[in-house]
DNA sequence: ATGAAACCTGACCAAACGGTCAAATTGAGC
DNA sequence: GCTCAATTTGACCGTTTGGTCAGGTTTCAT
């Protein structure tokens, strides 16, 4: 497996359909261009739920798109028919989590009221972290390898973003709402790191308490444990 | 890559050196037994470290043992004198690393007071996090992997551990030094996310901030951070 | 100095991998 | 039922990877 990932080359040829000339390959459905058939859309989506699986479990070098395609039950031939490299297909699985992932940090409100804007805040990572564990852990596998993919997103709205909102939680501090110590980026970080870890970590959390977010009274202790102490060391 | 990783094999023929019979290979150095030469330990730490790098870069699948090879400045023959299977290095690495990883939990006393023991221990932990961030990134990714290697020392050993140290914070709740609603296992998982988060998603906090935990001034502010709010969180 | 053990190397191998290709099969509109 | 594009397959290819092996070189105790 290439250290730094090979160039993504999205599409080798980019043969548009209605050509007639040259008889030969005519490869590749739909590529960016016109509407996917019913079938394209299936079979995405089976491959991109089954390569969330794979990548989430053993990072891009140790995923295998035959595993990937067997998992989307197909076979190889098959899936690189749909996206012809496997690192298109990391990069189709990264972006299609990257909204969702990036939502709950959008909603926070100045207007609103700093206890029920972060404790809101907590829950919806909470709940994302309960629902969609893959996602969080393939993410931190992206980071954790240097964010070859979305390094950019990272420097760009992401950054753009959290500073906006660290505006809003500087907004708060001011107006005394939350005590003066409090660093806004660094909170953040708090927030995110305490909230995914019962994602990444799944294995060692339920190796220590014999639960996970799945259990429903376990992720009540979470959510609680996390708004009180959170909350009581940041609110005025 | 196969996703349950290979067996072992420690030492697939563990041939003792004094035998005088056949006279075929007698690989592999002092496999357990008699004291390692000096070469040996030079060798073998040069291995351990470009491990390190490797795998908390790119995971057990995403690393190569020729890149290791390269890193530790030896032929990839020359490695496998020394360590007969990628498995082994990747367990060697993660065995040595593991106590100083655990070691700050267990400096967590009863007869001290909480906020300086608490307070000491996130300090323990972020310098750590900034000493040896690779370390931290390789037990994320061991753990996000399903922890394959070390889960019997989760359930064993350090299961025990947080077991225990979780009875010192809940003695703490119960002399009124901590807020009652304070739940000891959360609050553990609360540090550990907190203050590893500061290595393992190292290129997000640069991207977003600028900074990692190498700039003194940065660390400085992490830490104070995050000793304010989550013992401004806990204390009674 | 010498001999044995320790150390090191390059050539080699089988399996796994990412990806290509020609051809067979299916599906949808007519 | 015909036709043509969309879909699917299996055989195949070059490369990479983990690991073996026979033999060469260095180290070191005597």
């Amino acid at each position: 497996m290439s250290p730094t990932r090979s160039t993504p080359k999205s599409s080798p040829l980019k043969r548009k359909p209605g050509l007639r000339s040259a008889p030969a390959a005519r490869q590749v459905p739909a590529d960016s261009d016109a509407k996917p058939t019913r079938i394209q859309e299936r079979n995405r989506a089976r491959i991109l739920e089954a390569g969330l699986s794979e990548f989430s479990r053993f990072g891009f070098g140790g995923a295998t798109i035959e595993k990937i395609a067997a998992g989307a039950g197909m076979s190889k031939s098959n899936l690189l028919y749909y996206y012809p490299t496997k690192t298109v297909i990391y990069e189709a699985v990264l972006e299609h989590i990257l909204d969702t992932w990036l939502a709950p940090l959008r909603m926070l409100d100045v207007t609103g009221d700093p206890a029920a804007e972060l404790a809101d805040y907590i829950r919806q990572k909470l709940k994302i972290s309960a629902e969609w564990p893959e996602a969080s852990r393939l993410f931190a596998s992206e980071i954790l390898q240097g964010a070859p993919q979305v390094k950019p997103v990272l420097q760009g709205s992401l950054r753009l973003l959290v500073s906006e909102k660290a505006a809003v939680i500087r907004a708060w501090i001011a107006a005394g709402k939350l005590k003066p110590h409090v660093e806004p980026v660094h909170l953040i970080f708090l927030i995110w790191s305490a909230t995914q870890h019962y994602a990444d970590f799944e294995t060692q959390v339920l190796a220590l308490t014999g639960k996970t977010l799945k259990d429903e009274t376990f992720r009540g202790e979470a959510e609680a444990a996390l708004v009180a102490t959170i909350l009581g060391g940041v609110l005025a």
